[in-house]
RNA sequence: GCGCGAGUAGCUCAGCUGGAUAGAGCGUCGGCCUCCGGAGCCGAAGGUCGUGGGUUCGAAUCCCGCCUCGCGCGCCA
């Protein structure tokens, strides 16, 4: 039993003592002022009111009742308002070291998900050019979500969804036809709604080389494919760049090659949340809380096409049908407008999923600077800055932990010339090489860190301040963890192991560990390796390396 | 106009789902230092948490109004 638990145990013990309603459960955290203890709890302000009496008054008769027995506090007060501050005794924290050495490369899982199967679904771009920096947003956040997933017990799938049907794929082939008659000396001009980027004039000329039967690109499905499947190439081959890997990619073709679609605009029109308006097909969303009611089908003269939410709400039935009773969608809070729309789309299905059904992170707009100004352009894709960009000028890891440092609500500023540096002030930087000075400890030592663990060590030996404010954060690295999951927020994790990062640097800086006297480097070593193992821990769940030396 | 998000130190941002005197980095000012591995360490100044109300023992956090900025409101996707 951890000090934690133990203390929680007694507080429930007491409150009932003192008739407390059986239902209180103790509530345990950290003071941000460490000189109020360890451990702090607000359970007599809570009983104020069921109780009648004053928080300070609840208080005293809690701590009365208090039987801690062999939790290791050392000292107990009231304070303030009527918080308990227990604090610890000093080698009772450090115990918690064993814990992170016997977990290892396992320090911080823990088994919520129960193995259940969730669905991941991140970048989905369209395959009509190179993924640009909102898409890099996604995948370092999809990524990392998925991941907190999984070290907290789910069966996570990551998927890709491609809309490789529909107009803009039209738009992509045309585009590319366009520049192909522009190098057989036919300028036709970019269609309206068509992509400009270089890109396109590098397909063109890909395209003439290998059809050499099609000069004048005239067989339009044959370019629609070849750009498609090449631009799909690019796409992966970018994101194998930054280390990302799917499960599984969706092909929205799919639906349409298996009538899915039209089953589902059947099955919502048998659910009886349609009707017929201007020769249109309505789906009836306001009966669902929507502001209007939405086209699911158009009008024969705009072609008699399902508009693009259909195939969206046919896809999510794939997702359910295949048991993922949970789903996750990662998105740019410019895509708002579908969540409503898919949600509702499920609701009028009838089907039994829930309401929430999706969830969606979505994450705010990314601005990318460099010399104090903002960067808009790239070469290859013209009006926008890809990741490739990114990756191939300030390396893999820093680009995960920049789009991952911001809550996904913020706007984020990517700042190149900070991403770029190899100094303290790039927290990349700095994180790594707190791990790496852990490794350096134990290669100058000539110790094999894996062989370290808490056996004989003396916990009382670490007693300096710097060294319990440092253990104090790697014992809190599974309930972060697990918060982080639940709100699915990689932020904590970068912020985490930044402040951590900084407490490693402090003590490193200011305690010696190789040539003390052997009880303190015994202790100070289990500490180092403590360290590197929630350091690593961490950025593995970035997807950011944790190297031995810089 | 409606919906979503943001507004916290000079700058960039945290703030653990309502707790104690609101934190960190950078920048500024003052003082040390060259140490297992790098200009690093210590200290100081700096805040009406956009604004006005409300809820309660207690609000940056929850509710309502207003202001500013971003994104979205197609038979585009």
């Amino acid at each position: 039993m951890t000090p934690r638990d133990a203390i929680r145990a007694a507080l429930a013990d007491a409150a009932r003592a003192i008739g407390a309603p059986e239902s209180v459960e103790p509530v345990l955290e950290r003071p941000r002022d460490s000189a109020h203890g360890e451990w702090a709890t607000n359970l007599a302000m809570t009983l104020a009111r069921p109780l009648r009496k004053k928080p300070q008054d609840i208080a005293r008769d809690l701590v009365s009742h208090l039987d801690l027995g062999a939790a290791g506090i050392e000292r107990v007060e009231i304070a303030g308002p009527g918080f308990i501050n227990f604090h610890v005794a000093a080698g009772a924290n450090a115990r918690g070291l064993a814990n992170v050495v016997a977990g290892g490369a396992l320090y911080g899982r823990n088994a919520t998900g129960q193995g259940q199967p969730v669905n991941v679904e991140f970048v989905s771009a369209n395959p009509t050019g190179p993924l640009h920096v909102g898409h890099g947003r996604q995948a370092a956040l999809g990524d990392a979500i998925a991941s907190l997933l999984e070290w907290t017990g789910w069966t996570v799938t990551r998927e890709f969804y491609y809309n490789d049907a529909g107009a803009q794929i039209m738009n992509l082939a045309l585009s590319v036809q366009a520049r192909v008659r522009e190098v057989q000396g036919k300028s036709t001009g970019i269609p309206e709604g068509g992509y400009h980027g270089e890109y396109i004039k590098e397909l063109a000329q890909r395209y003439i080389a290998e059809h050499p039967d099609d000069p004048n690109a005239d067989d339009l499905d044959a370019v629609r494919r070849f750009a498609v499947r090449e631009l799909r190439k690019e796409q992966d081959r970018d994101l194998q760049a930054f280390g990302v890997a799917f499960d599984v990619y969706f092909l929205e073709s799919s639906l349409y090659a298996e009538g899915r679609v039209d089953q589902a605009v059947g099955s919502l029109t048998a659910a009886g949340h349609t009707y017929e308006k201007d020769g249109a097909l309505w789906l009836k969303t306001t009966d669902f809380g929507d502001d209007k009611d939405r086209v699911m089908r158009r009008s024969a003269e705009k072609g008699g096409e399902p508009t693009y939410f259909v195939p969206d709400v046919a896809y999510h039935v794939t997702k359910w049908e295949r048991g993922f009773r949970r789903a996750i969608n990662v998105q740019g809070a410019d895509h708002h407008s579908t969540v409503t729309r898919v949600r509702i789309g499920l609701q009028a299905l009838e089907m039994g999923i829930p309401e929430g059904y999706p969830e969606y992170v979505l994450h705010q707009m990314v601005t990318v600077m460099r010399g104090g100004e903002e960067v808009k352009i790239s070469k290859r894709a013209g009006s926008y800055v890809t990741v490739r960009d990114l990756i191939d000028e300030v390396g893999r890891d820093a680009v995960r932990y920049f789009f991952l440092m911001r809550k996904g609500d913020s706007q984020l500023v990517f700042d190149l010339d900070l991403a770029r540096s190899q100094t303290e002030e790039n927290p990349v930087y700095y994180i790594q090489m707190a791990h790496a000075r852990m490794s350096g400890i134990f290669r100058v030592g000539g110790i094999d860190a894996m062989r370290i663990s808490a056996e004989g060590v003396d916990f009382g030996a670490l007693a300096e301040p710097e060294e319990q404010e440092l253990v104090k954060a790697l014992l809190d690295f599974p309930a972060l963890v697990a918060g982080a999951a639940e709100a699915l927020e990689p932020h904590r994790i970068a912020n985490y192991l930044l402040e951590t990062a900084r407490l490693a640097h402090l003590w490193y800086h200011k305690h010696h560990v190789l040539g003390e006297p052997e009880r303190i480097m015994n202790a100070r070593l289990l500490l180092a390796r403590a360290t590197q193992i929630v350091l690593a821990n961490g950025l593995a769940i970035l997807g950011i390396a944790a190297p031995e030396r810089m």
